[in-house]
DNA sequence: GCCGCAGACTCCATGGAGTA
DNA sequence: TACTCCATGGAGTCTGCGGC
């Protein structure tokens, strides 16, 4: 029987490199030097002691464990199989044993194809050609044009290659139960990319816990997955809510498991619950009381009809998106018929997965996000644009294209209580990309009419101002920022100068002639 | 070679943002 | 209260430097 350490100990370069570039706090672990054997990690912690590096010869965790002797003997260990160097200097035998965090590589035997009735007593046929743990590429949908209508042609599913990977974890435990030796399962987790084996019996009770909730969710996903269902994490939660204690704790394992699995978490038939709203396009929303449609799982859609929309609108508020629907704006633009969309606050991954596929099938369609001008606001826009760290490892969830229409400091300062330019609109002026209404604002001495004033603005608080300076650090971070970028951190240094934040709700008034003014430029 | 202990790291709880 | 996202910090684990 093949064994799972071997293929989960596979992480996708792409997962590290991403997480280095979108975490302001990761740092690169040089190798370690003893050997040649190379010991990479990724953190994302703050760097406490940014001067520790492996070229002074200080301290390399991972989770890759050290020999047994050097363990004992608390020297550096270069880790090489299957005799060390400190080990082979000094003569010594050198093992490596099942403490935490050891890779069960070395004793996989390879498997030859396999039957199994699982649960459902359906027999899954597991071959070692096209292993069961061999990496699956998520599910995607590919958009093609019929009759002036992109629908959406379904890829390649891979339920069959994660079904045989649970039934292999399964397998595995079975084994360890029958020769009396220590159950475990490897998770990766997401936040390193390091693999860790979950343990039975464990040293703590969280351990014992951690495992026993593991198995209740490989369970759920297995089952799910052999009978064709969707799960909710709510249906899962409500499996056995004494085990989880909190839905959260559930979230986090099944995107780990996701993460561990190299899929999406759509590809364990596990869903959250519909959070996104759409209006206009072929998403009617008559008879829907005003209050747009429930943005639909990309896997359920037929195909999307935007061909005569001219824009798109990301808005981060429900509210405002409720008054604009109200108002038929998508239909009655100035703009022309566009498409509102919202996901009320941070974007959950079907509303992103949505925007990503519209956004592959009708390129030409400008997508504009409308947020706040505060912290929140523009780290809500980041997540649709550039997707969130910990779940790096799901695809088509971007929209790199993705405009930042507003709230911005040219909205909300006055010109005249401010006679000289702002350091933004300098620059703009300077770069010479300036939007009209932004030298508007600049230029004119009469008080814009779609603008707000300084009496419309809040104070930040302590956490915006946080917030803000950990978004400034990551975008500091970013080697290769673009226009957008470098407005972004333009506005956040004069936000956190100002000390003032402003909400979309302040626009209200002139909420359409501000998107009309906007759109149109 | 032994081993105290500082630092790096993971896990997990908590709390904040948005919303219904 | 439910549900999505995020960040932070305490506690425990692991590594290995460096003093003896």
């Amino acid at each position: 029987m093949e064994h799972i350490g071997s293929s989960w100990a596979t992480t996708p370069s792409s997962h590290r490199v991403l997480s280095t570039i979108s975490s302001p706090t990761s740092s690169t672990r040089a190798p370690t030097e003893e050997g040649g054997h190379s010991v990479q990690r990724t953190s994302v912690l703050p760097s406490q002691d940014s001067a520790r590096n492996s070229d002074s010869g200080t301290a390399s965790y991972t989770s890759d464990p050290v020999c047994e002797q050097c363990h004992a003997k608390r020297v550096r260990c270069d880790r090489v199989k299957p005799c060390c160097g400190a080990c082979s200097r000094r003569g010594r035998d050198c093992s490596f044993g099942r403490r935490q965090g050891q890779s069960t590589q070395e004793t996989s035997v390879q498997s030859t194809p396999v039957s199994l009735n699982n649960s459902a007593g359906i027999t899954t046929q597991i071959s070692s050609s096209n292993g069961p743990f061999t990496q699956a590429t998520p599910a995607e949908r590919h958009p093609v044009l019929q009759d002036g209508i992109y629908v959406f042609e379904e890829g390649d599913s891979q339920p069959a290659a994660i079904i045989a990977k649970i039934e292999g974890i399964l397998e595995d435990i079975v084994d360890a139960l029958s020769l009396n030796r220590v159950l475990m399962i490897p998770l990766r987790s997401r936040q390193s990319g390091n693999e860790v084996m979950i343990r039975f019996p464990s040293d703590r009770i969280a351990g014992a816990k951690k495992f026993t909730a593991l198995l209740q969710i490989l369970h759920c996903i297995h089952e799910a997955l052999v009978s064709g269902r969707i799960v909710t994490k709510r249906n899962i939660y409500y499996h056995n809510p004494d085990l989880f204690c909190s839905q959260a704790y559930v979230d986090q394992l099944v995107d780990d498991i996701a993460f561990t699995f190299g899929v999406g978490r759509d590809a364990l038939n596990v869903r959250a619950a519909s959070k996104g709203l759409v209006a206009g396009g072929n998403f009617d929303i008559i008879g829907q009381d005003h209050h747009g449609v429930p943005i639909p799982h990309t896997s359920s859609l037929d195909g999307v009809d935007f061909h005569s929309s001219r824009w798109i609108l990301v808005i981060e508020k429900e509210a405002t998106f409720r008054s604009l629907v109200a108002s038929r704006y998508f239909e009655l633009s100035a703009a022309g018929p566009g498409i509102l969309i919202t996901a009320k606050g941070y974007p959950d991954l079907a509303t992103r997965q949505f925007l990503h596929l519209v956004q592959s099938s009708y390129p030409h369609i400008p997508i504009h996000a409308l947020v706040d001008f505060d912290p929140d606001g523009l780290a809500i826009m980041r997540t649709y644009k550039h997707g969130s760290r910990s779940l790096d490892h799901e695809e088509n969830v971007t929209l790199p294209g993705l405009y930042w229409l507003g709230v911005k400091s040219s909205d909300v300062l006055d010109p005249q209580r401010h006679l000289a330019a702002s350091p933004l609109q300098q620059l703009s002026q300077q770069s010479g990309n300036m939007p009209p209404s932004c030298q508007l604002s600049a230029s004119s001495n009469v008080h814009p009419p779609n603008q707000l004033n300084m009496e419309t603005l809040c104070t930040l608080t302590s956490n915006d101002r946080k917030k803000a300076v950990n978004l400034l650090r990551s975008l500091n971070n970013q080697h290769d920022q673009d226009t957008e970028e470098m407005m972004l951190t333009r506005e956040l240094q004069l936000m956190l100068m100002l000390n003032k934040k402003a909400e979309i709700q302040a626009l209200d008034d002139s909420m359409t002639a501000w998107l009309n003014e906007h759109l149109c430029a």
